[in-house]
DNA sequence: CGGGAATGAATGAATGTTCATTCATGCCGG
DNA sequence: CCGGCATGAATGAACATTCATTCATTCCCG
């Protein structure tokens, strides 16, 4: 029985060098994107020759594949296992505060990976694979989303869709302000982010008049 | 005196075959990225020959910063002509209506430019004139928030860039569910969205206890 | 020694850029 | 008016460079 363990969980992660050319390869495509970097460059970061990564992965392209389906696997697994596990009878700010913690731990300890994700979301280099893993998360926020709303604790004004691009929006824009201004953004902005993103979604005692909820616009 | 008219205001604006090459240039980034396309494809696109290209620009580089600067520029217009000349004694959701129209509207009236700001905004190609287009945008609406704070009508326990990434990666959010699943993510989501971001950055009559203001930073 | 793993120079396709040539246009001397 | 001429924008084949990929060779371990 294999032992999933360390960042990249993988039945292929024990072959040390398969991993060098990954972290190698995640830290390139970020710094220059996958189309704006070439082979070499990352052999040469591999601290291995550009043939021997042919030897681990076919092309180019299935190396960017694998890690994207990597990363955005164990995205998921953290959002599954440390997120969406709690009891939805539990208090409602609690329940967020797990999943924003899940959120912002991924983002914390792998921020190459989750600028990975983020720099290559569009690509169309991406295949059904990736894709695949791309929405098994969405599937999956969905669902509690849509739970969170019949339960009353999330706001019913907006699509879960809605809510899910809001929240994972609002972190990533964080995560772009921390990277660029590092100094005004600490990493200890993503908790103190977390009252404000719970105001968002939650549903709230608006004091504001709601007005009728026909000719909104 | 030039007369800045037009969607993409600009000096040199006038000559229609240089704006055919910017919006062809805009719609081939935006589908391939600048480092995954090739010069000719933009040429194909704006029905030119590819030299051709090289009498308006000196370079696919020097296209893509123009780019980046005329859209760049094109947004910030929008949010200081539009969106921050509300005097902040106004009602503080009006305010941010009007902000919020004012992004939106972008988002909405050009979401090819808005999409390649997105894509293109951390690339190294980009040179110090953008870098300043987009450091423009972040002053005027940190300025903008800051006084928001303090006549007390935006939450203060948040930084102010952290407001402002918090609400500008809520819309890219959106944006990006609205192209990714466009049928359960309409357009008309931007506007009933306005709701909910405000509930994130407004001074919030928290019923969840506020904690003593003086840890805050 | 033998066999698989690693190497990195070689390959050929693709890319950004150039430039000799074409061609529509406006000018001018008759 | 007209016919030839000068102009410079437009063209796209050609060029040099860069890139992903291959493979003959070397290396290393059992």
């Amino acid at each position: 029985m294999p032992e999933p363990r360390s960042a990249a969980t993988n039945a292929a992660t024990e072959d040390p060098k398969r991993q060098k050319i990954l972290d190698a390869a995640l830290a390139v495509f970020c710094e220059r994107t996958f189309a704006g970097c070439n082979v070499p460059s990352i052999a040469e970061r591999a601290g291995v020759a550009t043939g021997t990564i042919y030897r681990y992965f076919p092309s180019k392209e299935a190396l960017l594949n694998e890690l994207y389906r990597t990363w955005k696997g164990e995205l998921r697994r953290r959002l599954v296992d440390d997120g969406l596990r709690l009891d939805p009878g539990d208090d409602a700010r609690a329940v967020f505060d797990h999943w924003w913690t899940a959120l912002t731990g991924f983002v914390c300890d792998e921020p190459q990976a989750f600028e990975f994700l983020e720099l290559h979301h569009h690509e169309p280099y991406l295949d059904d694979d990736s894709h695949g893993e791309a929405l098994a998360i969405d599937a999956a926020a969905l669902a509690f989303v849509e739970a969170g709303q019949q339960v009353g604790a999330l706001r019913a004004d907006q699509a879960p869709a809605v809510l899910i691009a809001l929240v994972y929006g609002a972190l990533a824009g964080l995560f772009r302000a921390h990277r660029l201004y590092g100094e005004l953004v600490g990493t200890d902005a993503y908790d103190q982010a977390a009252d404000a993103v719970w105001d968002m979604v939650r549903n709230g005692t608006t004091p504001d008049p709601t007005p009728d909820p026909k000719d909104e616009r």
